[in-house]
DNA sequence: CGTGTAAGGAATTCTGACACG
DNA sequence: CGTGTAAGGAATTCTGACACG
C-alpha cells in the first residue's frame, strides 16, 4: 500500500562517505548510534549504511551537541517528535474513520 | 546559480550497494563503465561512487543487454540523448533571449 | 560526556588476466 | 562480446579498550 520508500530514505550510505558528508568523524557517528540517535542499517557483512535522512539527521544533531545539548536531551527530544507524529497519524485516522462512516468519503488529505 | 544537486544524483553508493539495488554483478558494473555507459566517481581511496540515477540508467542498459542490444549501441542511444538535451537547452536560452530583448521577460520556463 | 587513537581482524573493493565462446 | 572467476593487494570498516577530563 504505501508507495516505494524515497531515495532520501534508502540505507546505501558507507560510514566513509557519511563522514565526507556531513563533515563529522567517524567516532563521533558511531557514538551518536550508541546514544540511539541514528539507526543505520547494516550490510551482510556488518558494515553501516545511512540514508540521505540520516545525514540531515546527523547535521541537525552535530549542531545541537556544538550547543551544548547532551545527547539524553537530543534523544528526548527525537522521542517527543516521534510521539507527535504518532498523534498526527492516529488523529487523521480517526477522521478518515468518521467521514468514510458518514459520507463514504475516501483518502481524506 | 544552479541549486545544489538533488539526492538523487550525488554519487555515494559503492558497488556492493549497486549490485543489490540492480541485481547486476561486479564483474557487470565495472565492465559498462569500461564501455564508456556509466560514469561513477571515486574515492580519495580509488573506490567507485555512484547515485541514485546511475541506479536507473543500470537498470535500463540491463534491460537493453537483454535484448541483445550491444553496448557501443546504447553509448550511442547515450549520445544522443545528450545531443538532444543540449539542442533543447540551446532552443530554450535562444527563446530566452529573444524575449529579454524585445519584452524584457526574465525567467520564461 | 564526548571524542581521539592505536590494535587486530574482517569485509569490501581494486586491477589485470585467463577462460569461454 | 559479455561475463565468471581466482589472485594478490590496498582501502574501508568493525569492535573493544585506553585516555583525557
Amino acid at each position: 500500500m504505501d508507495k516505494d520508500i524515497s531515495y532520501k530514505d534508502k540505507k546505501v550510505i558507507s560510514i566513509g562517505v557519511m563522514r565526507e558528508l556531513t563533515g563529522l568523524s567517524e567516532r563521533q557517528i558511531r557514538y551518536y548510534e550508541e546514544r540511539k540517535l541514528i539507526f543505520p542499517e547494516r550490510s551482510s557483512g556488518g558494515n553501516r549504511k545511512y540514508s540521505f535522512s540520516d545525514v540531515e539527521l546527523l547535521m541537525e544533531i552535530a549542531n545541537k551537541i556544538e550547543d551544548g545539548v547532551q545527547t539524553f536531551e537530543i534523544r528526548q527530544e527525537i522521542v517527543k517528535e516521534k510521539k507527535k507524529e504518532e498523534q498526527k497519524a492516529i488523529r487523521k485516522k480517526m477522521l478518515q474513520g468518521q467521514l468514510n462512516a458518514q459520507f463514504g468519503i475516501k483518502n481524506y488529505k
